[in-house]
DNA sequence: GCCGTTTTCGGCCCGACTGTTTTCAGTCG
């Protein structure tokens, strides 16, 4: 039975073929739609399936519908193997090459008869590729160098990775003089478990001393893109960078735009046409005769579109729009709302800390509450504590506790291992004796059900 | 191909940068 991913695959794989068919390109976005749309839900398609409610699926009509039926039951899609037939899948391997879009690929194809990534190379260092129509030596060389960076680039970066990453570039940018605020956008201030790249937004007057000082970043390996609103870079490992710079009475609608997701544009550029009015990242034009309102906040962009703020969290075009038509947008769990820790490794297991700094960090923090969940015995990898260093264990919690008085709530807990027989690592008893107990598993898991 | 309290047909976001081009197409954000 094919998952939502598989699902998704395939249509993104349909998107492309006929994008370089040169189908109408409303039809390959439907398909990408679908894609995105399954890849996001968080049910399995197949139930929707045996419902009968397909169509319920956002993005998902009638012949996509019908698609997702054959995918599920016979596991092939007759449609995209004719498909194939028509346009090699191969040539969806060059998608990825920056420079080259649907309408290149086409046309190299057409005209040499190639498909594959390494005919593609080939002909572009023969030079067979610089007397098409609309191309030239640069174009040629772009799409090696293009190739090329196919293997430095990196998969998508953690956010734990990239935010201090994006901080650091953001703190140079506003030595630049002239700057008056760099702020992070995209997929990072959405807070996206993982980035793509790292898009940041600069507010100055004039944009050159950034735009400058950008490309000039250290282990830059090389410009992808250098102009007066936008430059973008790589850097020697593969992780990308973007730049935008406007100037600040336009801060709002750039951030807005820059901060995404590009589906929450759309959206909201949508809920601006049908008030008249066009929106873009410079600022909102009245379609008819003209006139321009800039916002220098976001607060002021939601508000000439008659919305409350959406929260960057939220910007993913999964609801948050209709949420915030109704005035029903979520209040979001902040750092600042959590009161308990109850899952904590100590030096007395696998930890870095003792517990007297884990117990005063947290405090620091405002946090009410810790547990201490110390692995079990049968973990010896990770130093678990046996009955007689859990007494130790209790002993110093209750130190600590008096220490930091009530300030904070210390508790003596643990993570006890399941084994492989279904039991836990300690008897009942001395499990009573503790505070709160978690159960888990890091070893057998590949038994059968 | 999808979608709809202004539509069941006719729209579907809008602009920057590059390289090629004598005014724009393609790609990308
Ligand atoms: N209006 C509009 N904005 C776009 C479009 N594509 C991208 N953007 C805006 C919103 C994005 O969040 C922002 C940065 O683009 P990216 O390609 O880096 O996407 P994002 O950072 O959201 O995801 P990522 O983790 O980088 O894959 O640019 C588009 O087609 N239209
Ligand atoms: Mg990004």
């Amino acid at each position: 039975m094919m998952n939502n991913r598989q699902l998704a695959d395939t249509f993104t794989l349909i998107a492309n073929l006929l994008e370089i068919k040169g189908e109408i390109i409303y039809k390959t976005l439907a398909y990408r739609k679908a894609s995105e749309s399954l890849m996001g839900l968080g049910r399995e398609a197949s139930e929707y399936w045996k419902e009968g409610k397909l169509e319920e699926i956002p993005g998902v009509g009638k012949a996509i519908a019908e698609k997702i039926d054959e995918l599920l039951t016979t596991g092939k899609l007759e449609f995209l193997e004719k498909l194939k037939k028509e346009v090699p899948e191969d040539l969806a391997t060059w998608l990825p090459v920056p420079t080259l879009g649907p309408k290149k690929i086409a046309m190299i194809w057409k005209t040499h008869g190639i498909t594959t990534l390494a005919e593609l190379e080939a002909a572009a260092k023969e030079g067979k590729l610089r007397d098409m129509p609309g191309m030239g030596a640069k174009s040629e060389t772009a799409i090696l160098e293009g190739i090329a960076s196919l293997s430095r680039r990196s998969a998508r970066i953690p956010l734990g990775t990239a935010y201090p990453l994006a901080m650091e570039i953001i703190g140079q940018l506003l030595n630049i003089k002239g700057v008056v605020d760099a702020q992070p956008a995209g997929s990072l201030r959405r807070m996206r478990s993982t980035v793509g790249d790292l898009d940041i937004l600069v507010a100055a007057k004039d944009s050159s001393a950034v735009m400058e000082a950008f490309v000039k970043l250290p282990r830059v390996n090389r410009v992808l893109g250098k102009g007066p609103t936008k430059s973008s870079i790589e850097f020697n490992d593969g992780v990308r960078a973007q730049v935008w710079v406007h100037p600040p009475e336009k801060f709002g609608t750039a951030l807005a735009y820059a901060t995404g997701s590009k589906d929450h544009n759309v959206r909201l550029r949508e809920i601006a046409l049908a008030k008249g009015l066009s929106l873009s990242e410079h600022s909102f034009t009245k379609v008819k005769g003209g006139g321009e309102i800039l916002c220098a906040t976001e607060e002021q962009v939601y508000e000439t579109l008659g919305l409350p703020w959406v929260p960057p969290e939220l910007r993913e075009d999964r609801g948050e729009i209709q949420a915030a038509k109704a005035n029903k947008l979520p209040k979001l769990i902040e750092v600042k709302n959590i009161k308990a820790d109850l899952q904590t490794h100590s030096n007395y297991s696998d930890g870095k800390l003792t517990m007297l700094e884990m117990a005063q960090a947290a405090a620091k923090r405002g946090i009410k509450v810790i547990a201490f969940t110390d692995h079990s015995v049968s973990l010896g990898v990770t130093n678990g504590l046996s009955i007689e260093r859990h007494k130790e264990q209790a002993a110093e919690i209750k130190k600590i506790q008096k220490k930091l008085g009530d300030t904070i709530t210390v508790l003596h807990a643990s993570e006890v291992e399941i084994k492989a027989d279904g039991t836990l690592d300690y008897p009942d008893e001395f499990l009573a004796s503790l505070d709160l107990v978690l159960a888990s598993l890091h070893t057998s898991l590949r038994q059968p059900r």
